[in-house]
DNA sequence: GTCTATAGTGAGATAGAC
DNA sequence: GTCTATCTCACTATAGAC
């Protein structure tokens, strides 16, 4: 069973994806998790404590949905390079609960680390992990003659992450729909990649 | 001379790029400005109602500052769509004080707007027109044998610049370098729209 | 680890004079 | 249009019992 503290993350993420982190209430969280705010500050000793730990709480659920999502399309035969690569970023752009609560925290702590240090280097680490895994499924995929040469697969992979941010949250704040969103993404790997077969 | 009221969105436009949405205080822009908190609440009705005029605000101003650019380039004999297309979207990756102001107050804004439908729906027409603004370069460099033929001008088009709003998001939190953000954003366009001439 | 109760305060908003 | 004064309250954070 969940211990409290987990429980209380959970409900963290929950609220900061349904009101943001500046509607983010101590009170609010207490009261979803089905805790004591003194419990809160007990675990986490103030707000932007909880807003570190929340972060760590996303990276993390993400990774275990990313290796997983992996996984399957292993099991599925499906495992080329290039697709593993399209699978994962069209990962962020789907419309379960889970992802589209992790999307929107994690757009709301990205946004909020301009101005918070703390936050800054945690997320600055996550980016970077990221960005390094997606590069290097573009440089496997170029060893399989599934993407073009000549570019540098760093370069790609921070190209392909940063749009996949930025569809992210148009699609977050209604401007975009899914469906096109996920078009646009395809579209984008096949003009960096090229046609594939 | 400016107004008050004018001094008090630029006042907010600054507090914003400076401290957030979330750090936003009233009477903070009240004293930035030389006015009372009272007079911001007459102007503008309440905290709400300072953010969509300052989002409105914002809008303007980089409109002007896009098409003084878009004419400095005619001007300098350097104006193909092409190029009018790159530098219209490096403009938003700049070091000046008025851009990066416009730049994180916008990308704060944009975040908050997820959570606001009375921002999301005057966002949404802002980043409509720019999307299709640039859209119709792409559709003239293509004509102008500048671009690759056989992808939509809109998708392009909104990629582009979702992937600016990307880069630029990581820019202003520290994760980019400037430099290395433009030559991305440029590395991008030759993918999009093939190596030019 | 967990709760209840409460202290403390920061900041949004209003009233009313000029 | 603009200011001063003030009200109010929602939230953070702490103290202390269990």
């Amino acid at each position: 069973m969940a211990s409290k503290r987990d429980l209380i993350l959970q409900a963290a993420v929950g609220m900061i994806a349904q009101s943001g982190v500046r509607g983010l209430r101590v009170e609010e969280i207490a009261a979803k998790a089905g805790a004591s705010t003194g419990l809160i500050y007990y675990h986490f000793k103030d707000r932007a404590g909880l807003l570190r730990a929340t972060l760590d709480y996303i990276s993390d659920r993400a990774d275990r949905y990313t290796a997983q999502a992996i996984a399957m399309a292993k099991d599925a035969g499906d495992s080329d390079a290039r697709s593993e690569l399209e699978q994962t970023l069209l990962l962020e752009l789907q419309d379960t609960d889970e992802i589209r609560e992790n999307s929107t925290a994690w757009g709301e702590l990205r946004a909020s680390a301009i101005f918070d240090t703390d936050l800054r280097e945690r997320l600055e680490g996550a980016t970077a992990a990221w960005v390094a895994e997606m590069a290097e499924r573009v440089a496997l995929a170029q060893e399989a003659g599934q993407a073009r040469e000549g570019v540098e697969p760093e370069d790609v992979a921070e190209r392909l992450t940063a749009l996949v941010e930025g569809l992210s949250e148009r699609w977050l704040s209604g401007t975009l729909g899914l469906e096109r969103a996920r078009d646009l993404l395809r579209g984008a790997i096949v003009a960096e990649l090229g046609p594939g077969r």
